[in-house]
DNA sequence: ATTTTATAGTTAAGCGGTTAACTATATACT
DNA sequence: AGTATATAGTTAACCGCTTAACTATAAAAT
């Protein structure tokens, strides 16, 4: 691997000329210029990055975080997304990603993530945070390396899907479709920050239309679709009046449509369904899913940007995306009195 | 942050003493060691990895390379199996992931890509090559840089799924349950190399059982749960005497499961249809989907095991992952006569 | 008693860039 | 003519860590 000392020798300057050229930097003539660049194309020489690094402190790489809270976290398509939408940003900005899955469940913080935190390879941290309590920010930030939170994390810079208005918007949709009799299939409280907030901005909608929220049947399920189908048949089982099931998430949806078929109703007819996160199989389910984008990829570009105005010396302020409600086939008008089987 | 000079003078030793007491050295009294580790502890030290790098030449970090061959390459859960299996392994062994994602598809290679390949940053790559043709790792390959290629790349070095086998499989399990015709929907050639590979071993399982495989009716669709849905139409409407259907992946299969009820056929009862790729929702199906695994997570694993190899200077060979067949409820015996509507 | 060997530590030379500080010349300005 | 300024390039220190080569002492071997 040809060094820049090599570079000079063959263009006749000093390794300063040779760096500061490749920089350019001014007051060259182009004569100079030209020699460098010659000597740099016939030894096909690339920079040492590590060099560089110590050199000047900056690493041009950045750290995607995200924190094993729960398994799988690799085939969730919205953390995918996000990565998705970070990738595009520091890709066209020449920054690389690095990715770190700390261990934040076990009582003590991960060493190992720790310590790649202090070791001046990383000039900033995207963190995936699902939680303020559980916040994998909060060494970063001890130590002053810029970072920005996406979701519940405890920075000053973040952005999140805002959901307490997405929960708004999906609640006024099957209200404003007549329906009061609405079964929610969630997750238990411990699984996920933002569901907690969609649910109040659920009971805001309900407020104002005059439904009793509290009065609403509810089940907790776990993300699976399989789970879906199980809190679908319950609630069908002991509240035959429902016109609607609201499900915290679309593979969950997926799981209710099915049992929902399964035990001969009709969607959207005798039943709606609504999901969350308006995955790519959504738009596709038959029927489509009525449900609720998060703007992943634009909650990573937005992320990204972020990080890179606070790397310029930056003051930016957090962003909350709103919700973008896609109504699709799996939601109708409420029916009633309810034709039973 | 405090350096290795801050730790050696707190000490009372040399930087060498410091340095070489950290990586554990021989020859030093306890009391110099005690000495030397209470003064990181006091400091907070944590080594500059790239002072490390630039020193060593090691940066303890591999890329992995998915070059952007095909949209929503995050969202593909293979790819992101894979993904974690080499997140798991390289965590373990404490090397970092540095995620590049190459644009291959212009005539020229991506400039950025190059660079960060020869820039001394990379300790080895793992790349996910989907053809032969369009490798990643040629580059990389032709400065020396230890490579492992993850499906169908050029590299001394891979580990792949068995598609051929796989394919196999898939055929005799049908044929086995006495289905000879079989509709096939696969995506045009170009879209992946493994499914060709799939297709040869079918074929392999049609002639051992005397069937002729050019005869079995084929459509092509595109990876989408739509797609599949419009495949399955055409292919039950022209050949209204089809027993089993046989997709390439599960999501097409998803979708000719929806279409076929939709055309009021019973799975497995009417219509045998089976997948491939096995993923997360293929078992929650309704009814559960018989289709390949391709293990995914293992090749990511065992593809970092044998860089980690490699960077070891061993010399370790190719490996052929045998695929799993996962038979569920989707596929049972063929009905014959057909009890067509 | 002298040479080996093992133990315990230091000095200083890199690794490959960047950049502040400096030198040197030509041009422009009083 | 003398000073300021723009232009063009060099020297050498520095970033923080590793490690080969060296010094120095004590114990063991000859």
């Amino acid at each position: 691997m040809p060094t820049l000392e090599d570079v000079s020798k063959r263009a006749g300057v000093s390794t300063a000329t040779a760096s500061k050229v490749l920089s350019n930097t001014p007051y060259f003539t182009d004569e100079t210029r030209q020699k460098v660049m010659q000597a740099v194309k016939e030894l096909g020489y690339i920079p040492n990055l590590a060099a560089r690094a110590l050199s000047t402190g900056k690493t041009h790489i950045i750290a995607v975080v995200f924190p094993y809270v729960y398994e799988a976290i690799f085939t969730d398509p919205n953390v995918m997304h996000i990565l998705a939408g970070i990738e595009t940003e520091c890709t066209s900005r020449g920054y690389n990603i690095l990715l770190s899955t700390p261990n934040l469940s076990a009582n003590e913080v991960d060493h190992h993530y720790l310590q790649l935190i202090q070791s001046g390879y990383l000039d900033g941290i995207l963190a995936i945070d699902a939680y303020p309590e559980a916040s994998a920010l909060e060494p970063a930030q001890a130590k002053g390396i810029p970072s920005v939170a996406i979701g519940y994390g405890t920075t000053d810079h973040y952005v999140r899907h805002n959901d307490r208005a997405g929960g708004r918007a999906i609640g006024e949709h099957l209200l404003a479709l007549g329906h009061t009799q609405i079964g929610i299939i969630d997750v238990p409280e411990v699984m996920n920050y933002g569901v907690q907030e969609r649910l109040i901005g659920l009971r805001t909608a309900c407020v104002e239309a005059n439904i009793d929220f509290e009065a609403l049947p509810i089940r907790h399920g776990d993300w699976s679709t399989a789970s879906g189908a199980k809190c679908a048949a319950e609630l069908l089982t002991t509240h035959p009046d429902l016109t609607a099931l609201l499900c915290m998430n679309d593979r969950m949806a997926m799981g209710a449509i099915q049992q929902t078929r399964e035990m001969g109703r009709d969607i959207p007819g005798d039943l709606s369904i609504t999901g969350y996160d308006d995955i790519p199989t959504a738009a596709f389910l038959v029927p489509p899913l009525t449900t609720v984008s998060q703007r992943a990829p634009e909650q990573g570009q937005v992320a990204a940007r972020m990080l890179f105005d606070i790397l310029d010396g930056g003051k930016p302020d957090p962003v909350e995306l709103p919700p973008q409600l896609m109504v699709r086939q799996s939601s109708g008008p409420a029916t009633w009195p309810l034709n039973t089987m």
